[in-house]
DNA sequence: GATTGTTCTGACCGATCGGTCAATAATGTT
DNA sequence: AACATTATTGACCGATCGGTCAGAACAATC
């Protein structure tokens, strides 16, 4: 085999993955794991349910990796802050990198969602373990702004959750936000706007000046 | 049959009822529609799955009874506000009602939830009729407010969708908050310290003074 | 062109799915 | 006591579940 073919190949089974896998994601996302079957997975993605199987091994690894992938695109967030970084600066990115996030992988975070109200039977560890002590550290910094009078004392650990129900509640509750707007889907209009008014509320409930102006969102 | 006969029937009747009902909050709220099985429910209930389908019909009917019972239950919130209301408490309450009905009703929040992130399929009306209009008068009223100089001129449906995923955050990512903070379940010290800064944020967030001190949750 | 290794898939497996039904038991009603 | 109604449930139905497997189809190497 020489490096050319192997490429090929590899090119080959990485296209199909990819395939099985974004299939998999809309259908996890809507009906969780249990609720989804393999033979709906398939029909998605146009392949023979044996298919599936053949190159992803069972449902279990399938939705694992699916897990994985999700939990990958999140790493960069809220990574390089420190205590002298400028809270307004770091807080507006937040909101904003977070919304994005959840408006380019709706079907990753509709699925992470369906996990979590499921008692996150797969990610119990890593919920107590890395994500506990990212949360830690980030609460931390943000308990030092606080008492260096660059915002008001309030708890980092309600924040950040205040931060990631606020942006989270557009995508996965989409149906719900698209059924009251009577939309079909929310415009950048709308995302600008929401953005605007969570750096709004937030910044200013927390006494944080503005310090940058807003710009858009996409 | 006598009254009191007909009592003693309809009492035992509902006691069935209740049971099933709780048994299948739980079982639906964890998986979903579809994800959800009969027998896992009858286990549940500690009954024979023939008697679910005997007391409830089918398990679509199932579902949609528990969707109607937790709807039901929502409705006196904001009921009664008008242009005059003072905005800080109204929203203050609001604030602290929508979380004791999320920790009140855990399992019918995430029923709720989950229903939410399939697409709707049982609430799709529900969503564009009832619960549009009553968004849009009680959005209504809060653009009163801002007019009148009460509070900033924020959108009022962002205002909404805001304290709605705050607050349900913490009933429908509870496998979440409870792993990053190391409990088992929140105390009710966490509770009040929660809505403290919900009120704290959210109120001058929108420019608004508070007027009533904050006072124990439960 | 024969050989080897990978990809692909229809057919099949036991288990479970939602739902039906007949038989039995319990409970009124007269 | 006789009868009618309701409650209860084991057995069963066709469909679908996740997963296995043998063998066909395909591709690369010699």
């Amino acid at each position: 085999m020489t490096a050319d073919t192997a490429n090929q190949e590899n090119a080959s089974r990485d296209r199909i993955e990819q395939t099985i896998l974004s299939a998999a994601e809309q259908v996890f996302s809507q009906h969780g794991y249990r609720g989804a079957s393999l033979q709906a997975i398939a029909d998605q993605a146009k392949l023979p349910k044996a298919n599936i199987l053949y190159y992803m091994g069972s449902k279990q690894a399938l939705y694992v990796r699916l897990l994985n992938r999700m939990m990958s695109r999140w790493n960069a967030v809220l990574e390089d802050i420190t205590a002298e970084s400028d809270p307004g600066q770091v807080l507006s990115d937040f909101i904003r990198t977070k919304m994005v996030l959840g408006q380019r992988y709706p079907e990753g975070s509709k699925l992470f969602a369906a996990e979590i109200l499921a008692g996150a039977p797969f990610l119990k560890e890593y919920l107590s373990g890395e994500l506990k002590e990212w949360v830690a550290s980030r609460a931390a910094i943000i308990r030092q702004w606080s008492q260096q009078g660059k915002m008001d004392d309030v708890d980092p650990r309600w924040l950040i959750f205040l931060i990631w129900s606020a942006t989270q509640h557009y995508t996965e509750y989409s149906a719900q936000v698209t059924g009251i707007l009577g939309e079909t889907a929310l415009s950048d209009a709308d995302l600008t706007s929401i953005c605007e008014f969570l750096e709004h509320v937030i910044l200013k409930g927390c006494g944080i000046a503005r310090t940058a102006p807003a710009h858009a969102i996409l």
